[in-house]
DNA sequence: CCGCCGAATCAGGGTTTCTCCGATACCCCC
DNA sequence: GGGGGTATCGGAGAAACCCTGATTCGGCGG
């Protein structure tokens, strides 16, 4: 299925959804699944070795989150077109998403054919966005403006920045962050202390919070 | 498809995985989907009228929610199986699940795979617990039995325990609580400790979430 | 009355983190 | 080739964390 059809690569935590959307899009005419990924880090390699047209990302994955990832692979391999899953409580990180480089945007709660749809039209170059979130996008345009000086405030952290951020909302110790980016302790203090001042923050509480509103980080747990 | 094979109706408000799932599981031999809901009530009329053998009912789907979705399906229509589905941030819902009459309860990041191994034993009347469930029974039973009862685990809190959980949210430091309640540095920490332990907590970043989630501080700055 | 318990207060001491300062290395761009 | 941004790490003192007690006080039951 190398000569023709779609490549494309699944990126969900929840396999449950991963086996399904697979046997449902291998039975659509010209997709193939040629991978499937369970957070960020994996996504990239994936992508990198197989090469997919199209990535199904979702957008709240642990570790590295799905706009990140998205981010990344959209910069390191050109030509990748990534779709953006999202719950319909997570819409507000539809301009995120855009902005990190999707070419397409749906809610879980569409229908498989509209993500079929979505990866036929962004192989035409072309960005889709499911209905759903087209009809709200003006109300979802305004909320998100809302936090427009803290959004631009956000874009100026690094992607090491804003990844150490989320692993300290999640309450991850600067230990612990450092032994899974495999950096010294002093590293991830380094990055903390420049998000904290690129954010005007003072403290712990406040960057968790910073990184809820964000999304970066669920409110449970 | 009457004569044999285990009929199963699908519950949940993500189409796109409704629709994987229903793919998937055609695939299984013995399996075959009579149906889909993406509410409660639907799921309840749905049930009624296709009569599964085995229900997949997510927890959280709007309006009636899955949970009470389960227990009316079990209480009216004897002899049919609910297997649950929740996100992993969801577990808390495993003993309210049982406890409603479901069968069987997996998270979303269990392999497809589990599912059909669920829906196999369900169907000789045995109970299923997802690998991920089971393996941390113990340690969630108990923090369900927290965050289930969430707000009684809050309300074990004392007032001097509220009040330092309240200020350490809005992001003070620990000398500066200290200061403010005119106690010793120590008397904070401790407090703090209790506090921790009594929510099963283990970061900063958690007290701020639950502080959150409790309404003892905003999420604005 | 007295023992028990929980709440609230605090200390000691070892570990970890924070904070401020500085440094190196890389890369991109002008 | 210099400048700026990013990413990485170190030192050292202060602060905070974590665990183990310990004391006081008030209520409650026997």
């Amino acid at each position: 299925m190398d000569g023709n059809g779609t490549r494309v690569l699944l990126v969900d935590d929840h396999r449950v959804l991963l086996d399904g959307l697979r046997a449902f899009l291998e039975r659509q005419p010209g997709i193939s699944v040629v991978g499937t990924a369970v957070d960020g880090l994996e996504a990239l390699r994936i992508a990198r070795d197989r090469m997919p047209h199209v990535v199904i990302m979702d957008v709240s994955i642990p570790g590295m989150n799905g706009i990140e990832a998205t981010r990344r692979i959209t910069a390191e391999l050109k030509g990748i077109k990534v779709i953006c899953l999202s719950m319909h409580s997570e819409k507000r990180f539809l301009a995120a998403a855009l902005e990190a480089g999707a070419a397409g945007y749906l809610v879980k709660e569409n229908s498989s054919e509209e993500l079929v749809k979505a990866i036929r039209t962004v192989r035409q170059n072309m960005t889709y966005l499911s209905p759903t979130i087209a009809g709200t996008v003006v109300e979802d345009y305004i909320a998100t403006r809302r936090s427009d000086s803290e959004a631009s405030a956000f874009s100026t952290l690094t992607t090491r920045e804003r990844e150490v951020l989320q692993l300290i909302a999640e309450g991850r110790s600067t230990k612990e962050i450092a032994q899974r980016l495999r950096l010294s302790v002093k590293t991830i203090s380094t990055h903390r202390e420049h998000v904290m001042e690129k954010l005007g923050v003072r403290s712990l509480a406040g960057l968790t919070k910073y990184a809820i509103r964000q999304g970066l980080t669920s409110i449970e747990g």
